[in-house]
DNA sequence: TAGATTGTTAATCGATTAACAATC
DNA sequence: TAGATTGTTAATCGATTAACAATC
């Protein structure tokens, strides 16, 4: 059965679910051990009501009167984005893009762990990026299927990024991260969550302007 | 007088700004020259409708019966976004994070130019990232009252990154783009937008694991 | 118990979509 | 002109906020 579109949550709640994590993480830092909807609002500039709503929507993990566990929330909110175990990541493309990302640090201590990259550069493939190995790209498919890898980020040149993800689309698969600034079509049964950091910087660049237009009284249209 | 926060454009238009950006390039590129709302709308994956109460809440660029110009469309949404000339910009945090987004290409040819990065370890600096030298962190206030530098980028460990943005404030810089995956309090007149990759993975978690929820036929809540 | 705070429903707000007169 | 498509207002939809009974 075909799921619907009506199951699936919010955007807007799906962006807020690693906030309410980490400043979970933060509170548990701090030692802190209970908390309620009202403070945790305050921190996150979020109202409570939004928090006991968003939280709500996925079960009732409060103790009335009390507020909520720190530790106890956490762990929900992990099992829930489905975190509290590791992910396997390939990179597929060892330029420049895939070369940052291999060597962001801070996704293996979140438990995302690059196990490969692919390319089809023979003067790349057999070096290691990051110390982690670059392969044949001829050879994802069978990577792939081989092993259990959970996760494709897509950091191949703008022409290529579809045609991997097509490729991507016949193995078990399911979720791919693009860091190629071009709008790509999923393959059924395939999330691709994109990171377009040019996008970012352009809406940086546009909320600096749309002060400055504010600012001086100029309404965008005249 | 202080801007009303009523009198600044919805997150889910400036989100869209981007991609439209991106959008019209591509048609650009392929040699179109006039596009309507109906036909971008089926590109993007928006509606009709929505484009173009999207385009005239910054003013009417269309002709009736017709549709858009797709440069003339394409410099007008660069000019409301002030991407149309050149950003500089500086990295503070010359370390893992730092480098990565030095080295990032795609930036540049967007027209953010990264001038510095900024470090207070001994030995990086002086040394080149990315053929950009790292300058002593001591002098960043200085460089930024000397330079007309645009966007501040941080990448520091996260117990700087709070102090980092406070310095900031302190100088005629209203643009900080955040790396470090912790909620941060900006000054008065600066925009800060956060790059939290880490969320970014998580979410894609979250939907990989909610396709499976969804499947299985189990509801969030019992 | 009394005070506090959740879970949950109803009210409000804002964003998206529909509709159509204006006009190229 | 007739057909096409915008600009713009009204209707709808969905997300946020308010309110309060349930209950720790």
């Amino acid at each position: 059965m075909q799921a619907k579109k009506s199951d699936r949550m919010p955007e807007t709640l799906v962006r807020r679910l690693p906030a309410y994590y980490r400043q979970l993480s933060e509170l548990e830092q701090e030692g802190l051990t209970e908390i309620s909807s009202f403070k945790l609002a305050e921190r996150m500039g979020l109202t409570d009501s939004q928090i006991r709503h968003d939280l709500n929507s996925f079960g009732g993990f409060g103790q009335r009167g009390l507020g909520y566990r720190v530790g106890m929330l956490k762990n929900s909110i992990g099992d829930i984005m489905d975190i509290n175990r590791e992910h396997s990541m390939v990179i597929v493309g060892a330029g420049r893009i895939g070369s940052a990302v291999a060597n962001y640090p801070g996704f293996k201590e979140a438990g995302f762990v690059v196990t490969a990259l692919f390319d089809i550069d023979p003067k790349l493939i057999g070096k290691k990026i990051g110390g982690i190995p670059v392969l044949d790209a001829k050879k994802l498919q069978k990577y792939l299927a081989e092993t259990g890898t959970d996760i494709v980020v897509i950091a191949t040149p703008a022409s290529e990024a579809q045609q991997t993800l097509d490729h991507v689309g016949g193995t078990k698969i399911r979720g791919v991260w693009n860091f190629v600034p071009i709008t790509l079509t999923p393959p059924e049964g395939v999330v691709v969550i994109n990171v377009h950091l040019t996008d970012s910087l352009m809406a940086l660049s546009f909320r600096m302007h749309e002060m400055d237009v504010i600012n001086e009284g100029h309404p965008w249209t005249k």
